[in-house]
DNA sequence: GCCAACGTTGGC
DNA sequence: GCCAACGTTGGC
């Protein structure tokens, strides 16, 4: 079992959104970066549980808790020409784009600001701290996902 | 394979 | 809106 952070802009796709979707669940489309691309593709396994992050707003932070709900697939926008996020390199024989279903899990009681995990030193390795990060999806300990939940509830 | 130019992310 | 940091692209 691992756990994650996965960005989310909350004007465009909130947590709150996730939680209205059918099935609570949603197919995380649209990444388009290797790092994390290949972190849906290689390691994130179904009941993997996840960070719901709020990014690019007004205050950042986790908004709340998902969990991987699918295996890996190919994300069908890279072969949309009318997507924003299509692919012309991408083929449906070689897709060059892979995701994961996203569902939700729980609520906390109270959202977790960034600012918040600034101030306990035992987050203070984590990667979504560290200078100039920009993937939008993360690896986070056992004990970081606990203490941010904890700090949740 | 280098690297300049460009685009994007995301906190502030 | 700014800008630092980083990823990607493409010419050579």
């Amino acid at each position: 079992m691992k756990y994650w952070l996965m960005k989310s802009e909350p004007d465009v796709f909130s947590f709150n959104d996730l939680k209205k979707r059918p099935k609570k669940t949603e197919p995380w489309n649209g990444v388009r970066n290797y790092q994390a691309r290949n972190f849906m593709r290689d390691e994130m396994k179904i009941d993997d549980l996840v960070l719901f992050y709020h990014s690019s707003c007004e205050i950042p932070g986790v908004a709340g808790i998902a969990r991987v709900s699918s295996e890996t697939y190919p994300d069908s926008t890279q072969f949309d020409q009318k997507s924003e996020y299509f692919d012309p390199k991408a083929t449906v024989e070689n897709p060059r784009w892979f995701l994961i279903d996203v569902t939700f899990k729980a609520d906390m009681k109270s959202f977790v600001s960034l600012e918040e995990i600034k101030k306990h030193k035992i987050l203070s390795g984590m990667k979504l701290l560290q200078k100039g990060n920009r993937l939008s999806i993360l690896p986070v300990t056992r004990e970081e996902f606990e203490f941010i939940v904890q700090l949740g509830n």
